[in-house]
DNA sequence: AATGAATGAGGATTCATTCAT
DNA sequence: TATGAATGAATCCTCATTCAT
């Protein structure tokens, strides 16, 4: 049985799920704030992980990881890089849960906590093409052989284009609140539009 | 005699940057480590501060608001949005240290933890236009005014892009020998270029 | 059938034997190191043992409880003081592992933790012939009706001397490695002459 | 101000050495346990000392060591082999306490724990002459010069048996209330004089 | 009878904060 | 004002023991 069919494991995985979707602080989490969110018991999480660092981390991934499958897979059914990146802001708009989910993930592992360190470990040794950069980045490519971005700029350029988009509107999402001089699909629509200007032929 | 130009805060203060500038996990950070750092005793830095949050925090503060003040009175001695937005990134290429300290600026206040939490607070009482948000937005009106950037797009837009162009160039210049697929000259003058094909007239 | 003959506590036992062979700390032993050394299952040890340091100590019990027996026999066998000494003084040469154990014993009977106490306990419901002590009772007794060991010497006083020699060099052999100024045979020899001089008429 | 003349750390040692006197289980011993008995905080003990193990080792250490000078300054003073033996043993007479540190410390440092490990580490790195073995040597070496005890023994013959007495004197002093089938003048005569039948020329 | 997953009490250690000097 | 020794609350993790299977 591998580790994430656990019951006990996804109890874990469940409450730090919850946790984040509650805005808590990740580092700030307490291994019984874990177990007790998860209804198990405190030493039930160090049969499974060594270390509350751990716990976090590996769940981070696992989400992450679960992300990136069902985008890859969605992505792969569409034919044109316009679908594609469609797909990509639409799944934005969904899930509230695995939204904050990789909007943590961006940022615990750009920290230099032992989360962060964990999870940068860990991402090396993920295969490339599970890895979140590279859906961009294959999204890149078809857009390239479909014309629609230039191939003139460097892979590296337009990779970190596409991907400052999607945060800038993960991030406006977990805004509207707060800012809305404009509707969300308004600005979809503006980011993508923008997009194609920049990168465009 | 206001705080910052007391010696043990500027110490503090001091101590804060450096520790930033060697990649130190804030949120670790120990007040025996700033105090040692500072070359104070670990007592002083509670004559001053109120909380090893508060110091942390302060320091941030201290730096944002200094580097918002610097980029503020450059910006305003040049006439035109391309010289304000080349000083932008130029500054960016400077200084190691205040770099790093923006960024990480950046990183914590995106965060949950109660430094996050301080520097939210005492953001929304600085004055609104002393903000980083606010300097690009006077960057903005000075792209709209000149006719650089079109006055088609809200606000909100026009700024997130531009932020993000900045904050895109900033993780590049810290990972320029992680991935140096290009120079750091050339991804700017990209950054640049595509700026204007999006937001521009 | 007695608990001794089961194989699962034999196991147990041989577990314990083998760990004090390896020079462990018999304190900071835990569960699970013995169980795992006795390939059983951990939930197994407590259907015949109701503590931890039950098992260690009756262990113990048990190997001390087969050396005494043995010596014992094998002393009845021999009709002199001396060869009865000889005897149990070459059975300190022989078996590396038992006479750890017994060292092992010793040492911990003389603490003051649980497993010595449990221990004490026991050794004063064991049968008075069968403990150690009486079995140098029996080799002094013997001694004095030979007229090889004075009997103007109280018992208590014959006993710890005679005891006393065979721990120094129970001793001295589990660390010949270390001192070797002069070969065991040479030693032993020594303690044994000394021992009539000290003793004898 | 060296580490024992800091009144903290002497409460420390003062605190260890009661809980021996009462005959605890020193490798059971809560650090609360000996803060408390010391009346210092829990943090205290670790301004001083980096582990629980370190606490207890070192206080030993400062017993044996203080034993130690004491003895050599006494025996030092005295002339004849006699008189320095004689001193050894009234010794063992006189402080309950500084009997039973003793013989713990003999009875840990033939441990595997963790105390016995730093123990045995640290008295390595004692001078050389300041050991009780050396104290044990040096009375053997004037009992040989002043031809009491003869010197066709080997060096480490005549240790051994010396301090085999003391030890067994020690025993027997810990025991008294419960042997008791002689006095412990009576005992400590038959010891002596026993020594001199076995090593004298 | 045998197991080992689950448990949670227990204890070592850390470190922000205080306060006497 | 400056200090740093003293503190103890807070929290991670271990491991003996239980009990459902």
């Amino acid at each position: 049985m591998r580790k994430e069919e656990n019951s006990k494991v996804q109890a874990l995985y469940r409450a730090v799920a919850t946790l984040i979707g509650e805005n808590a602080d990740l580092i700030a989490l307490k291994v019984s704030d874990l177990t007790e969110k998860a209804g198990i018991g405190k030493g039930t999480a160090y049969e499974y992980f060594s270390t509350k660092e751990d716990i976090i981390a590996s769940a981070i991934m696992f989400f992450t990881r679960s992300i990136v499958k069902k985008v890859r897979e969605e992505i792969a059914q569409r034919n044109s890089f316009q679908e594609k990146l469609e797909y990509v802001f639409s799944y934005v708009d969904q899930g509230q849960l695995e939204k904050s989910c990789f909007l943590k993930y961006l940022h615990i592992s750009m920290g230099q906590d032992k989360i962060a360190q964990l999870l940068q470990e860990r991402m090396c040794n993920e295969p490339e093409e599970e890895t979140p950069v590279h859906v961009i980045w294959e999204l890149v490519q078809c857009g390239k052989e479909e014309g629609v971005l230039s191939s003139q700029y460097p892979d590296s350029y337009l990779v970190s284009i596409v991907a400052s988009k999607i945060v800038v509107y993960l991030l406006y999402m977990g805004n509207v609140d707060k800012i809305n001089d404009m509707e969300q699909g308004e600005f979809k629509k503006l980011l993508f539009q923008g997009l194609l200007r920049e990168l465009g032929c």
